[in-house]
This record gives structure tokens, sequence and C-alpha cells, in this order.
DNA sequence: CGGTCTGTTGAAATTGATCAATACCGGTGG
DNA sequence: CCACCGGTATTGATCAATTTCAACAGACCG
């Protein structure tokens, strides 16, 4: 298979995003990376809204574009789990028995899938990776508890700052933010069935905040004016700091250099 | 160490327990579970409310009482994220880089804690439990989605009803349930806490539910009167059921022996 | 340029929160 | 055995956040 570079394209590959990815969150060897380059796998590329069939053991990663987790009920009620970005490891394996659960991308999306017998091979090679994916895992947990927090314990204007934080935070670890400019694909609808609102509120929510001069909102993308009264707000912990040896527990988001916008959007 | 057996105490063992609940998510040979009677462990004690400071890719088996994972907010509010019963794997890694996050026993409650090498060690020798391990991971985060669920998109009544359900279901595969009663020990702040609710409306819903014919409360239980019914109100899909290969897709709770009742109450 | 998806805004309705008061329950100590 | 105590649960009245419903304005797309 013939890569960017081969071709003569300058965009980062999935594996620099994924490399970028793992080491924000675990102290890796460039080295173990270079299993990447000879891993099996296939790519697919999924339109909007298109779902992603659960598959055994086998990982994803996303190149392009975007996913989320979502369940509906009966009567038609939705809730989102969770969003992954570019260069985000989503774990393919069934989550639930039962048939409602679904996985599906967000705008047009790439996704690298290993396999479970490759995904298992590439195990064995690089040990260093699958202490940095088993850490990845954590942090897909916590990401979740984070979604508990807000929808259980925060007010709509709290859990609005707190999302926007997090989500903030993994695009800029992701290497996907321009400055404060952070890229939000999501409709007001999506929004609002990941934080637990009707997407009127979410509209409310959003304006207040706006002449509240938090942000500043704009097609598909959303910029920070004051990040450090937002944390405060919403008492935002970051979701890298500790793991991220070297920084200060108290510098939620370092600076980094930042590639362009590369979101693939609806 | 002397087992309970030795000494003449027909109690379930920890290994036991845990073995019951490991068989309920995997198909495991029970030879795999010889390896526990030689895996290297410490015992540890813990009074209402005491709480399990983090160790990195450490283990721990509930032996006896219950935990619980909760976040505080700066003004004191408490999102709490999930529980632990008898027989349970608890992760006892830590939850994220901040210190707001805790795990806390409820109850008087014995952990069987697996230090990082020794949970290495156990892993190398038990492939099989491996497997099963990963397979808990799963459902630790299913049942953190199921909390996302709840809070995100149902109403009291339905989140209620949906909490007690998931937590009868683990209870009957930990055998810690009697027919259709099984050990509730939170207080009402405990369960709005979980619920995203205040005490009071916990109360209000209860009692509905009571007068409703759904549930009986008691002390430190509850018993469920009309499963069917609560099973369809809040649309609640087992958790176990694909895991579990023999058994139907409908047939949330298949019957099981059961045990008295080893809930540590506080 | 029409059609669909998305976002905005206002008024009314409702769920669940807040506050206050009281009852209960299981211990503990006199 | 009773009185008391802290923690827990209940109940009623009021209040507020968010939903619901309806109507419309933009944006994007072929």
């Amino acid at each position: 298979m013939a890569t960017n570079a081969e071709i003569g394209i300058a965009l980062p590959d999935w594996r620099d995003r994924f490399q970028r990815k793992m080491q924000s969150i675990a102290r890796l060897d460039v080295a173990e990376f270079d299993h990447l380059n000879v891993v099996n796998h296939t790519t697919r590329s999924l339109r909007h809204h298109e779902s992603i069939a659960a598959m055994p053991r086998a990982m994803a990663v996303v190149s392009t574009g975007w996913c989320f987790r979502y369940r509906l009920l009966l009567d038609g009620r939705r809730a989102v789990f969770g969003f992954w970005m570019a260069g985000d490891l989503v774990n393919l394996s069934p989550m639930s028995p039962g048939r409602s659960h679904d996985l599906a991308a967000w705008g047009s999306t790439e996704l690298i899938v290993i396999a479970e017998v490759d995904y298992r091979n590439l195990c064995d090679a690089s040990p260093g990776l699958v202490a940095a994916i088993a850490t990845n895992e954590r942090l897909d947990a916590l990401l979740l508890a984070n979604q508990v927090l807000r929808l259980g314990r925060m007010t709509a204007y709290e859990r609005m700052a707190h999302f926007i934080l997090e989500h903030w935070e993994r695009a800029r670890f992701a290497g996907l933010t321009n400055d404060n400019d952070c890229p939000m694909p999501m409709t007001q609808d999506l929004m609002a069935d990941a934080l637990g609102l009707t997407n009127f509120h979410v509209s409310r929510t959003l304006s207040r905040m706006r002449s509240d001069k938090l942000i500043d909102v704009e097609r598909h993308s959303i910029r920070l004016i004051d990040p450090d009264r937002m944390i405060a707000l919403c008492d935002y912990e970051s979701i890298y700091a500790v793991r991220n040896q070297g920084r200060s527990d108290r510098d939620p988001f370092p600076t980094r250099s930042t590639d362009a916008h590369a979101a693939g959007s609806p």
C-alpha cells in the first residue's frame, strides 16, 4: 500500500496522528511505532451517519472525520456516549449484547481497521503499545465518567462549558486545533443528545455563552475566548496532565504546534 | 494462609465469588481458576466510607461489602459513577490525573488486592483469565454507558427502574439475590448522587414505584414484584445475555441457584 | 430556487429542585 | 427500659430550570 509520503502528499498520515495521540498519553519510544508501518489493516470510508459494524476484539484508528457512539430508546430518544476524532483509537468490540448500541460516522470519515489477528500480532510485537493502549482504555473510561459527571450533577451552562473544554483539550492533543480555535462539527441536535438537553436549550445556552464572552461560534468550529474563566466555572480537570509526566498539574492545556484543521465536515 | 474451607466455614470464599462472576461473562475452563489459589494478594478491610488509594495497574476483588466510585465538585456536589459488589473485579488504576476522583467502601468491606507484579504474573499464567478480564473491562464500560443513558435521556421514574434492574441483574449473577429479593445497601442520598436526582425526589420516586406495585422496599434490600413491567417501562437491555452464549437474547434474567444475602451493611 | 436540514426565539407547561418541618430507626448510655 | 442522638426517610408548599410547542429565519445543496 502506498503511503501519502510516497505519492508526495504532506498531509499527516493516520500513523502520524495515532503516534501523536499515543505519545500524549504515555511515554513511548518512537521505535515502537515502526510496527505500525507493517501492520495489516483495511481502510474503510464512511458516509455521514453510516454505522460501523462491531468486530470483537478489533480496533480502528480514526484517520479523518469523526465517530460517535449512541443508543436509541424505543420512542426515539437518543443518548450519545462519546466522540472520537482523528488519531483516536476506537475499540470495535460490541458495546452491549443488545442491538440498540451503535457506532457511527459523523461527516465523511475514514477508519483504519485492524482486525483481531493483526491487532494481536501488533501487540505481541510491541509491548510498549500494549501499555499505551491500556492507558487509552482508561482514558476512554474517564471520558465516560466525565459524561456522567456532566449529566448527573451539572447545570446546562456548566455541562456545555465542561464538554467544550474536554473536546478542546482532546482536539489540542490530536493536533486539530489552531490556537484557541477548535473544530466542532456536531450539530446542536447531536450536542443535545450528548449533553442530555434539548436542541432548543443548547441553542440558548450557546448564545448565552457567546454573550458572556466565553466563546465564539463559527460554521463548524468554536473559539475559546476565556478558557480560564471557563475552567473555573465548571471545575474542569485536565484529562491528560499526569499521564504527561513532565508537566505541571495545574496546566491542563500545554501549548503545542498546530496543524491545519483536518475535520471531515458533514 | 488458611482458606475458609480449611477452618470449616462454608461461606463462599472470594475465589468462589470471583469465579462465579467471571464465568457469567466468559466461557472459562475451571482449571484456569486454580491459579487463584496461588496468587499473591493482600486483604484489606475497610470501614464505611473509607477510601481506597489508587494503585496503578493493580486490581482488587471485592470479597464482602460494597465499593463505589465518585467525584466531588468544589461546591460539594457529588457524582457517583458506579458500584461494585462481592465477586466484582475493581480496577485500582487511578481514574484521572486530578485528585477529585475517589473509590470508597460502602459499609464494612473486604478487598482482595492483587498488586501490579502479582497481577502480571497471574495474567502470564492464565491467558483465559486475561480474556475474561478484558471482557470484564467491556462490562464496566457498558455500566458507565448505561449510567449515561439514564442520566441523559430518562425521566426520574425510568432512571430508577433501569438502575434497580441493572443492580438486580448484577446481584443475581454474583449470587447475592434470593429469588426477587436483592440487597440494596445504599441510602437514598447515595442513590440520588448516582441517579442525578435529589434525595427528596428519590424518596418520592421509590414510593410511587411502591404504590405502582413494582417493588417492595425493605431495610437494606429491595424486592422486584413485576420485573417484566419494569423492563418494559425503561427499555432495559440485559448486560449479560450474549456473553452468556447458551441463552436466548430475550431472557435477561436466567434463573440461578441463590446463596443467602451476603451484603455488608453500613 | 425550492427543499431540507439546522438554528433561533417566545410563551406555556412540567419535571424535579429547594426549603422547611416532621417522623423514623437503630444504636448508646443512663 | 427509657431518653436521647445522629443519620435517614417522608411529606407538603413553593420555586426554577428545562422542556414542549409553535413559528420562523438561515444555510446549504443539488
